[in-house]
DNA sequence: TAGATTGTTAATCGATTAACAATC
DNA sequence: TAGATTGTTAATCGATTAACAATC
């Protein structure tokens, strides 16, 4: 394995974007990008983009560039994309089952072992092959499947009452699209949020500027 | 209005969770927030708070601090929450329900006006008091409509012909949640892209990086 | 008045960009 | 060899933190 030093927030973020480029440079059959490539793809500079390898190992070949295979492979394990660690969903509705659908997806990180609701008439339903459970069983269930991750989709008022479950269950890792700050909390989760409404107003805030330029 | 000045992109990531915050406070019955109350919440400090507030005015009282109604007032109206911009979703899938009842929620700043899919077995149906139409009719209805955004909610391999067939009705913002790059094609397009995919493996990442400090 | 808290300037820190020798 | 492109150092830029006079 490579150096791996301390890679910055920056560079994490950037991460997954250049997985994503590299895989569909792979299936394109192409085996070498340049850095100024990468760099007009991910709307950045080349010396960006070397940097950003600088801190993870050093594979580029001098007139050649990178081998994109090699750099998946790193990037793949840095980001830790095979793990598939066991997860839960809680919470059925529309924002969970498109959730379900991507965590099964080619490129996951997490083993989606059970769904959970308590809507009577949602428990019994199937998604991904995984039957709705009832959120009565969610203890037993996690105890017994070591389940290490939440994926919290339920309404922001049932959020407290459910991460302070799981969070017995010794749940230390959440993803969360709710409306709640699960962090605020406890000191020792990890809690990645999706919050779209904030991203809506981030748009929202793009097309006023513009406009107001125009003027 | 207050001075308004350069507002830098690291602010406006900042801006919506202050305004969610405020919101709070207000529904609270909270007059007055300091500094450090509200750095607290934010996981930030005193001094980014006020440094944040600065560049958009001044509006706070020496001993007391800020108050809750005016703040979240100015960071309304300089995102733009109170805009409602007429806004179509295209893809009327899991995510797209989702997003359909998110935009139509209390603070929202699109206006959602039409909703469109291919299937015609969801052709017909009703989210939010909307019909579900025929994607054919995309065009005419944007038209006649004088819609500004787009929410695309298709699956990638459509994301390209809808977005051309979107760009050509004169639509110039789009709210993406698809894994396909709309601003590498045009130059002069806003998009905010939401991607649950990258959002997921940051989370990984993380969980990673705990276990390996760990050993 | 004394305590609290702002607005703002200066200091520090980190991230991005530029430059260039090394080398495929 | 000549052209391309890396790895790395130095320079620049921007964002965060610290400090403190002003003032409610």
């Amino acid at each position: 394995m490579a150096k791996r030093e301390n890679i910055s927030s920056s560079v994490v973020r950037r991460l997954p974007r250049y997985y994503r480029f590299l895989r569909e440079l792979e299936k394109q059959g192409i085996s070498h990008v340049s850095s100024s490539q990468l760099a007009k793809r991910m709307s950045s500079t080349a010396s960006q983009v070397r940097q950003d390898f600088n801190c993870f190992g050093e594979f580029g070949q001098q007139g050649i560039g990178y081998s994109v295979a090699h750099l998946r492979d790193e990037i793949e394990s840095i980001l830790g994309v095979k793990c598939r660690y066991p997860a839960v969903l809680v919470g059925a509705g529309n924002i969970g089952t498109a959730i379900a659908n991507q965590v099964s997806l080619e490129d996951r990180c997490f083993e989606l072992v059970g769904i959970f609701d308590k809507d009577r008439a949602k428990i019994g339903g199937v998604i991904q092959g995984i039957t709705i459970m009832d959120t009565d069983d969610l203890e037993s269930f996690c105890d017994s499947h070591l389940v290490t991750t939440a994926i919290i989709c339920v309404p922001k008022r049932a959020v407290e009452e459910i991460s302070e479950r799981l969070y017995a269950c010794g749940i230390r890792s959440f993803w969360n699209f709710s409306h709640f700050d699960i962090s605020m909390k406890y000191s020792d989760v990890i809690v990645e949020n999706v919050h779209l409404g904030d991203s809506m107003m981030q748009l929202c805030f793009r097309i006023n500027q513009e406009q107001n330029t125009k003027k």
